[in-house]
This record gives structure tokens, sequence and C-alpha cells, in this order.
RNA sequence: GCCGAGGUAGCUCAGUUGGUAGAGCAGGGGACUGAAAAUCCCCGUGUCGGCAGUUCAAUUCUGUCCCUCGGCA
């Protein structure tokens, strides 16, 4: 399918691990453009984020938060619809050409790496698999491991069966799903069919902390989370979605405490997994960003953060040079 | 006080019939092209409780002291 290449000028985008304060400065930087005289929508970039039954464990900006800027694809997918990098860059790339039509500027917010690349650096144009074959490769992979299947890889396509670990069960799948359902490696898509990136100038700002000053931050706000009802909200969701394998409950805190409610896991224990499982996504997040160099850094706790950023921000959409 | 079992990595423990030691968890680093809050990879020196003895050599054997946990008083 074609898809409509929107002509964008520019777009600010702001990352960074889970718990470093995103959300507040995404929303401090676009009241203070639109005030400047550059209204800005803010964009959910967070693969999380965009699930409408756990606004709380994933950390979504609250209702009054929402009223200061727009805010959009945010909460709309149900726990049991999947989500994946390629609709989610449609839908941002609609969103976002929808946001410059109405003469405003998109602010690009959230920590899911992939996505952000995907939207602002493009991603192969692969047709979706059959999906026969996916659960044949599934069923495969889980009878014999991953190993015959990355052996088998090796023949296809050499390139990228050498760049993944033969234990990779996902990427050795995902790898060979693209092969038998479109008789082309992995390798020559990625090659040759990387969808074109809209015509953009890109900001890229990032919010963060080593993990050893940010590890204290994210236990406080598991905390905090529970305080504002993520046992409620869990509790509400195994109600209208009981099965746990729903992709919407594999969100960080969303399965530990759906295992907890549902008497597989001590609470205590679940408590303690959220926590565990939090740092480690954190760490996963600020080694994906790091290794960005385009991307520039910014301290939560920084007095002058949020007008160094507004101030970077507000050059960058002037059409000062700075940035990329 | 007596009897027994222990004291080894941040934690739980394994092991060396004497040649200075390794698993799991925790922790750290990295990869990343439609599941990405996913899926993977790499990283282990610690007075082997203290002191003394035997020995070429002791974390290992012996003695003694300290500590912990059981049982009996």
């Amino acid at each position: 399918m074609s898809r409509e290449t929107p002509s964008v000028s520019h777009i600010i985008c702001l990352v960074g691990p889970t718990g470093s304060g995103k959300t507040a400065a995404a929303l401090h930087i676009a009241c203070s453009l639109a005030q400047s005289g550059f209204p800005t929508s803010i964009i959910n970039a967070d693969s999380r984020q965009i699930y409408q039954d756990f606004p709380i464990i994933t950390a979504q900006p609250t209702q009054e938060e929402r009223t200061q800027c727009p805010h959009l694809l945010y909460g709309f997918l149900p726990t049991d619809q999947k989500s994946s990098a390629g609709k989610w860059m449609d839908s941002a790339r609609t969103t976002v050409a929808e946001v410059t039509a109405q003469g405003r500027f998109p602010l690009l917010v959230g920590g899911t790496g992939l996505y952000i690349r995907a939207l602002l650096d493009g991603m192969a144009d692969i047709p979706a698999p059959d999906a026969a074959v996916s659960t044949r490769l599934q069923e495969q992979c889980r009878m014999e491991g991953p190993l015959p299947l990355h052996a088998r890889l090796s023949g296809i396509d050499p390139v990228y069966a050498a760049r993944i670990h033969p234990h990779d069960r996902q990427r050795v799948i995902r790898a060979l799903e693209v092969w038998e359902s479109t008789g082309r490696t992995f390798s020559w898509w990625h090659e040759h069919a990387v969808s074109p990136v809209p015509e953009t100038t890109v900001l890229r700002l990032g919010m963060g902390l080593p993990l050893r000053e940010l590890a204290p931050l994210l236990s406080k706000r598991i905390n905090a989370m529970l305080d504002a009802g993520a046992m409620d909200e869990a509790r509400s969701a195994l109600k209208a979605y009981p099965e746990l394998s729903l992709p919407g409950w594999s969100g960080i805190g969303c399965r530990e405490l759906g295992k907890a409610l549902t008497g597989q896991l001590p609470l205590a224990e679940a408590m303690e997994l959220w926590q565990k499982n939090t740092r480690a996504y954190a760490k996963r997040q600020w080694t994906w960003f790091r290794a960005d160099p385009r991307i520039t850094w910014f301290r939560p706790d920084d007095p002058a953060a949020y007008r160094n950023m507004t101030k970077l921000a507000l050059a960058f959409l002037q059409g000062k040079p700075s940035g990329s």
C-alpha cells in the first residue's frame, strides 16, 4: 500500500528513559512555544501509552495535563489489540500531517526508540507476512528451539543471520517469515525498500540520568502509581480482559499486577519484579538513545533544563541554524 | 553450659580425597528495521570467620577462639 508522505518542515522530539520526566518537560515546552507564537501539539511516541486500559501504569499524561495543550495518540487502543512499529508510524505520519495542516507544530514525546527511528529515519516497507507462516515458525521454534531456524536463516540470508544471535528467536522468526512470505530476504528489504522519510528537519532533545540516579525516582514513581489507583486499574482491566497474554497486558507493571491479582505471584514478589523490570527497561532505553549523537541531553534535576530546551526549540522553529 | 549443623561473591549456596574457587539471583555493559515496556548477547578476586599448628604448599587436615541456627539443660 502506498503511504502518504506529507511535506513537513519541522519536528521536535523529546526522548529518554522511562521516569525521567519527559511528560512534564514536553508540556512545559509546548506551552512556552505556544506563548511565543508557535502553537504546539504533543504526539505520543511510546508503545505502551497508546493503551486505553492502563493510563496510570503506563504513566500517560493526566486529563488535567491534556487540557493545557493538545495531546495526540494517547490511550486509544484496547488491551486486546496489537500495535506495531509500522502501525504506529502510519498513524504518527498522519497525525503529524494533520497537526501541520492546522498550522501547529508537532512535538513527539516518548521512549520507544524503534518507533521514533521508524518515523524519522525510515523503515523498510515490507508487506505484512502471511499469518499461517508466522504461526508455523512460532510453533517450530517452540518445539525445536531457535537454533535450527537460525541455521536455516544462515543459508538464506547470511548477512542478517550473522548480525543477530542464534538465540534471538524473535528476530530469527521475523527474518524467516519475511523470506517465506515475500520471496525476498530481510537484508534485501532493508537495502531496497526503506520507506521515504518525509521532508523534515528534526530537533532531538533528550531527558535522562544514569541509571544509578534514575533508579530511586523509578521506585518512587511506582509507589505514586499505586497511590493513584494502579491496583484498581489492573483489576478492572482484568475484568474486561482476563487473558493476560493479550497485547495490552505486556506492559511492565500491568503483567506483574495481573499475575498478583490472579494469584500467580505473591504481591510482594510482584512489586519487586515490577521495580526490577522497570530498571532493566530504563537501562535498555538509555543504551538505545545514548547511542544517537544527534540528541542534545538534559537532566531533570537541572533547574535550567526547561528554559534551555525551550530556547533550543524556539531557535529551531524560527529556522535558526542548530540541531540537525 | 552440653550436643549437633553451619560460617565461601551484595544475597542463597556448591566445591576443592591439600596445589588460593563457581553456579543461580542481584548488579554492570552492549545489540536492536512492523511483538520493542519486546527479543537477545557479554561481564565473577572473594582476607573461602579469626588466630595458631602440621606441610614444600591450608579455603581444604588438626587445635583453639568468635559468630549464627537447631536440640537438650
